[in-house]
DNA sequence: TCAATATGGATAGTGACTCTATCCGCTATG
DNA sequence: CATAGCGGATAGAGTCACTATCCATATTGA
């Protein structure tokens, strides 16, 4: 367990730790009190780690991204998984501003010809979030949803393009779960650096 | 007291937190144990809520932020304010990882004509996002990160271009804060949908 | 062989964080 | 003039992600 902890970084109690939260399935038996953990414990371990660290998931969370990782039963809505550890803010919403938001993303949907289902997690939060932004009397900063919204195709259609040239299932779920989470980080980054730079084009500080 | 609590549906005790931690000015005195709030103290503390909730900033994340609508000298590096606040995970990067990070992030900034400096936050926080992809033996997933970053460099444009359309020097200081935060929650949950999306068109679910 | 060290497991404790509850002296109001 | 509510201070609650200690057993080095 020594030898787990320094290949990953991870100290040992905190290994611990996550064996009881379940997060790392025990090593292989060698002795009563004696066991052995081998290259897919420290992989596991650094995924831990990611999803705890870039990923901002909850203990709970990573459990749950991890039990969807492994019972995999299809490839199919495998974009779908990551979505079940992430931090979902529900703001309490009034009945005439989630109609609202409603009908702003049916609208979207019509625009991009998507098939937006009203119960679903996703849309709830995207109702959430517009809620506040209607909250905050700042609608006039959704003026441009729709290109928002093409963008957001754009990078969906690359996402899954990625993910279609992987050889096979298991690197094509696990590469799901990481593109979304660390895929987030990854973009959020790149969005602030096109900030700053179309910032300093536009002001020609 | 009560009147501010009810109006923006957080409770009283909650609102002399805020006031404790400096998230909300003091109201102004009408006597030495009474004071008055305005529209103005309903609106910052939906904003501190929006902060927390929706943008998952921290207590002293939402001070800094606040503290930077404050004290708004320039409207430049304006988009930077909301970073500020940002939960920004740091994993430990050996030189060896941060090097080849650099390196492709400056391969990035040549495509899109970016000036990347290599001691700004944002690009530590890349290059962190980046090493971790290769920690996990990911880099796979990174072979479309130039599609990435055009698509991020048109949100940025998509970004700029709203917020130069806005009238006052505080509107556009507090949509910038409000289209990083909020934005990135809004343009997340898009991405979700055109993964849901593209997926079934995809695999013709 | 046998003492020193390490192991896995159980349990309890730590520190940070975000509230929340209670008390207090004062004052505005009916 | 009683009472209800105010602002302010302080302490407590609950969660979360660890971390430290203890223990009986097992391995290892001299």
């Amino acid at each position: 367990m020594a030898e787990l902890s320094s290949a990953s970084g991870v100290p040992v109690a905190t290994i611990k730790y996550y064996l009881r939260e379940g997060l790392l399935p025990p090593g292989e038996r060698t002795s009563p009190n004696q066991a052995r953990y081998g290259e897919e414990h420290v992989r596991r371990l650094k995924m831990v780690r990611a999803l705890l660290d870039v990923g901002g998931l909850s203990i709970a969370g990573v459990r749950e991204v991890l039990a969807a990782i492994d019972d995999r039963t299809s490839t199919h809505s495998v974009l779908g998984i990551a979505q079940h550890g992430l931090p979902a803010p529900k703001p309490r919403v009034d009945d005439e501003s989630r109609a609202w938001a409603m009908s702003l993303i049916e609208k979207i949907g019509e625009e991009r010809g998507w098939d937006v289902k009203s119960d679903d997690v996703v849309v709830e939060s995207l109702v959430g979030t517009l809620c506040v932004y209607a909250e905050l009397n700042r609608t006039d900063l959704l003026a441009r949803i729709s290109d928002y919204a093409e963008l957001a195709e754009g990078l969906a259609e690359v996402d899954l393009g990625m993910l279609s040239a992987l050889p096979t299932t298991e690197s094509i779920v696990e590469g799901a779960v990481i593109g979304t989470v660390l895929g987030d980080a990854l973009f959020t980054a790149l969005r602030r650096l096109g900030h700053q730079n179309a910032s300093a084009r536009r002001f020609r500080r």
